[in-house]
RNA sequence: GCCGGGGUGGCGAAACUGGCAGACGCACAGGACUUAAAAUCCUGAGGGCCCACAAGGCCCGUGUGGGUUCGAUCCCCACCCCCGGCACCA
């Protein structure tokens, strides 16, 4: 018959649901393989650029499970968020039921595409079953301190109506909507990321499997830097001004000092002032500086002379003390000295101001020119004692020298911040804390959890949460003394939902624990994980953290959830990421109807490597498709033709179907080195086409035709050989191509192994317990060897040779070969480079006039 | 500015450890089959030049300029451009 893929897609489909083919538990006896892609957003419709990370999840699983490894290939819903709120206020459905429709609707995408997911294990953030382990895991972090509630100036989206962290606002904007981050002042849940911040960057430089891009990233947003904190005697007081540098070896060159605006030292320097009036009014200006521009740069340099001074440490002068509007109370100590003469910003500000611009650091090349500040290493000069120093060196002494004294220690900062996870918004996990005017902040004791949502709430789109509206929610008792108390409104950061999900998979339904440990270590750590690159800070980060957390809970023994990371190229469409508002989505169900899903997963596959960003073209699609055909052609039509089962004939096969054989075993060789270790899945499909193409040629020769034309008998085999080789190939063909095309192969599989005879007649599960093909290196080997050769670097002849010829052999005949020898007329032979058998390289020069040469030429190999 | 990744035919790409640049596919062109078309199968193709044609041959070619090497898409130096991250972070 002809290739029709969507009778064969719903046949197979429908037998691995029956069979729960995907299902799987723990077994000591085998590898274990956990292959997992970032599980989705219930938006609604998955479009092609989601599925193209499913399928290459699904290709690693498929063949992992081949390899004979234990594979645990789960997916679930990151359910919880604000479009589903959105859809409540828009079309008045209720968030749970805008997100349980859409998780159905694409979950049916999914089992179309036929990736082979242990659905058993799917999970969705927004049920208790869930979100109650979020909240134990909470009430974890409050006691070891890991949670707090502070009073903080906080990001805030006026679309959104929310907080957002400081990892979602990029570029100033709010990371869903794009709209101006503006700041607020709330009290606010946080998550100590920070304790980890050490722990976070310093793994990053044994990650060698994670995308150099991703480790960049992180370490940016970590934001590492070592320093020193040193003080600064504040004249006509007794306390000082602490400053953070990372050049302390400049510190002579401190002329001034300068604090943030907010530094609490400023309002008293206000009080102590002889017009504080005045004073206040001129600091009140920069505090009420957009923040976002004050922290991006926007805002120009300014500052104010606070009439108060301070002592330089090193040089023992005094230096005046200034409120600097670009320097931040959250980094450092929020008091920096400024050195004009090697910073930047320091010079245009003492510039601007007429502040002194002492030069105490010199190039290695002498003085620099005074016109821009020399913020590099160099040789110290003008600084006491440590004149002549090198700048690290005297960095590490002057550090060592501040500790000695007493007035400062080395230290490190960090850009990272810890976690603001409030938000003000109903669809999210309820944050399981009482407000009791007696007892404080209470964590809801286990027995109390999950603190349900409940599920009739106002939505009115305003700033606060739907929940404080809700009297029997927020009304309750409190656990530790029994009285009248307030639950906190509050719900979590949806990122809190997917910082451990990878974990629940282990062990989904447990109902006392957020899951075994045994289980988790069993499966643990993740071994293949892919996903978008836009979660490469974010979703990426507070999962290595939560992971520690984990960790230090006793729950489970690795530190690092993800072994391996791919970061899988977008796909575009008319050069733009697929989005609903730009109309360009390609709906998977619509290719899949016209070709097949097993041609959209090809072609998505095969259009560039995983990494890579692709743009959608219908052609490249509908050539998948003609691939696929092809496939079909060749297999389905040769079927009756061939001989069962296959044996490897002892001898008496031709040259050609020895090629055959070859060409088969070279394939797999390829194939299966292309998806693990190398994951170049792209290269592995047209290993698949090259072994396709040369079948084609071969049947061409033999006057086989597989035209796969009912109307035409099936063709003649008439050599015992050339049908074995044909078996042979078709089967590894079919088995290899099974991971990309799973369900033409499983029904290929299934024709090839019908007519084995007995015993064969209904093979179950099919692909999966066939095995992945082993190489015949025996077969693989090359009976010749083509060598190219080349004088002096340019190709000018290719030599056939046995495979065993030495390489005095190849050298004779590369020396010999007709298309070489002009090359070599007029010219003395300087040695010939015979590399790895490969390759030739006949080095020669013209000869030195008449003189006769003697001898043969002088010969190097390698 | 700092950090990371890139730049290869008309297009998507390949080249694994420094060894035949352009595999595989798309688009295109030609042929076979067909009354015809579609489908299918086969063939061709980096650019330029020599040659009546063909066979064959020569030169150029992986962003630019240099270097190392018998040999460089690959390593080194400088530069240009594109993408991404961080950025008044002391």
């Amino acid at each position: 018959m002809d290739y029709r893929p969507q009778e064969i897609e719903r046949k197979w489909q429908a037998r691995w649901a029956d069979a729960r083919a995907f299902e799987v538990s723990e077994d000591a006896s085998r590898p274990k393989f956990y292959c997992l892609e970032m599980f989705a957003y219930p938006s609604g419709h998955a479009h092609v650029g989601h599925v193209r990370n499913y399928i290459i999840g699904d290709i690693m699983a498929r063949t992992m499970r081949m390899r004979g490894y234990n594979v645990l290939h789960p997916f679930g819903w990151d359910a919880f968020g604000l479009p589903a709120e959105n859809a409540a206020l828009k079309a008045n459905i209720h968030p749970e039921t805008w997100t349980l429709d859409n998780i159905a609707h694409m979950k049916g995408q999914l089992q179309r595409l036929g990736i082979s997911y242990a659905w058993e294990r799917e999970i969705a953030t927004c049920l208790p079953e869930y979100y109650r382990w979020n909240q134990w895991l909470f009430t974890r972090m409050f006691r070891r301190g890991l949670a707090y509630r502070r009073r903080s100036n906080v990001n805030w989206c006026e679309s959104c109506q929310t907080v957002l962290a400081n990892e979602q606002v990029v570029d100033g904007g709010c990371w869903r909507c794009g709209t101006i981050v503006t700041t607020r002042e709330l009290e606010q849940w946080f998550l100590r990321i920070t304790a980890y911040a050490d722990e976070l960057v310093e793994a990053l430089g044994r990650m060698d499997t994670w995308p150099e891009k991703v480790l960049t990233m992180q370490r940016n947003w970590i934001g590492r830097s070592e320093g020193a904190h040193v003080q600064f005697p504040i004249v006509g007081a007794t306390d000082a001004i602490e400053v953070f540098t990372t050049r302390i070896d400049t510190i002579y060159g401190a002329s001034f000092v300068m604090l943030a605006p907010e530094h609490p030292l400023v309002e008293r320097f206000a009080s102590e002032s002889p017009d504080p009036a005045a004073f206040r009014a001129a600091i009140q200006k920069f505090r009420s500086q957009d923040r976002t521009a004050r922290v991006t740069g926007e805002v120009e340099k300014e500052g104010f002379d606070t009439g108060r001074v301070a002592m330089n440490p090193f040089t023992n002068t005094a230096v005046p003390i200034w409120v600097a509007n670009f320097v931040l109370l959250e980094y450092g100590t929020g008091a920096v000295m400024a050195v004009p003469g090697h910073d930047q910003r320091d010079f245009e500000f003492a510039t601007k101001y007429g502040l002194p611009t002492p030069i105490v650091i010199e190039p290695d090349s002498g003085p620099a020119p005074a016109a821009a500040p020399f913020d590099g290493d160099g040789i110290l000069v003008n600084s006491g004692p440590y004149t002549g120093m090198f700048s690290p060196d005297a960095n590490r002494r002057m550090t060592e020298d501040v500790e000695n004294r007493g007035i400062g220690r080395g230290s490190v900062q960090y850009r990272l911040k810890d976690w603001g996870i409030s938000r003000q918004r109903y669809w999210g996990t309820p944050i399981p804390i009482v407000h009791c005017e007696t007892c404080g902040l209470v964590p809801v004791p286990d027995d109390q959890l999950p603190v349900v949502l409940p599920k009739v709430v106002e939505f009115t789109g305003r700033g606060d949460s739907p929940l404080a509206h809700v009297p029997e929610f927020v009304n309750t008792v409190c656990p530790t003394c029994g009285k009248p108390a307030r639950r906190e409104t509050d719900t979590m950061d949806t990122f809190v939902d997917s910082s451990w999900y990878f974990y629940r998979f282990c062990d989904a339904k447990n109902d006392t624990m957020p899951f075994d440990p045994a289980k988790v270590a069993y499966w643990g750590p993740v071994d293949f994980y892919s996903g978008g690159i836009e979660h490469a800070i974010l979703h990426l980060i507070y999962s290595r953290f939560f992971s520690r957390v984990f960790r230090d809970l006793g729950l489970v023994t690795i530190d690092e959830p993800f072994m391996r990371l791919l970061t899988q190229g977008m796909v575009l469409k008319d050069g733009a990421v697929m989005s609903k508002s730009k109309g360009n989505v390609v709906d998977p169900d619509d290719m899949t109807a016209k070709f097949g899903a097993d041609a959209l997963r090809m072609y998505v596959i095969f259009v560039a490597p995983p990494e890579k960003e692709v743009e959608w073209t219908d052609t490249g699609l509908e050539g998948m498709f003609r691939f696929l055909g092809r496939v079909w052609r060749l297999v389905d039509h040769l079927i009756p033709s061939l001989p069962t089962p296959f044996t490897a004939p002892e001898s008496g096969l031709e040259d050609a179907e020895r090629a055959v054989r070859r060409k088969t075993h070279t394939t797999i060789r390829r194939v299966t080195h292309d998806i693990d270790p190398r994951m170049h899945l792209n290269t592995a499909i047209a290993a698949l086409m090259e072994l396709v193409n040369e079948l084609y040629a071969f049947c061409d020769k033999r006057g086989i035709r597989p035209t796969g034309r009912e109307d035409q008998p099936p063709p003649t085999i008439d050599r015992a050989g050339t049908g074995a080789v044909l078996r042979e190939a078709a089967e590894a063909l079919v088995l290899m191509i099974s991971p990309f095309a799973p369900h033409l192969a499983e029904e290929l599989w299934e024709r090839l192994r019908r007519d084995m005879g007995s015993g064969h007649a209904h093979v179950e599960p099919g692909i999966a317990a066939a095995g992945w093909p082993a190489v015949d290196e025996e077969a693989a080997r090359a009976e010749e060897i083509e060598v190219p050769v080349q004088v002096n670097g340019k190709l000018r002849a290719r030599i056939t040779l046995d495979a065993e010829a030495s390489e005095a052999d190849i050298e004779a005949s590369a020396l010999a070969a007709p298309q070489v020898k002009p090359h070599l007329d007029g010219h003395d032979v300087v040695k010939v480079v015979i590399a790895n058998r490969r390759l030739v390289n006949i080095v020669v020069r013209p000869q030195e006039r008449p003189r006769a040469s003697g001898g043969g030429a002088p010969r190097a190999t390698e």
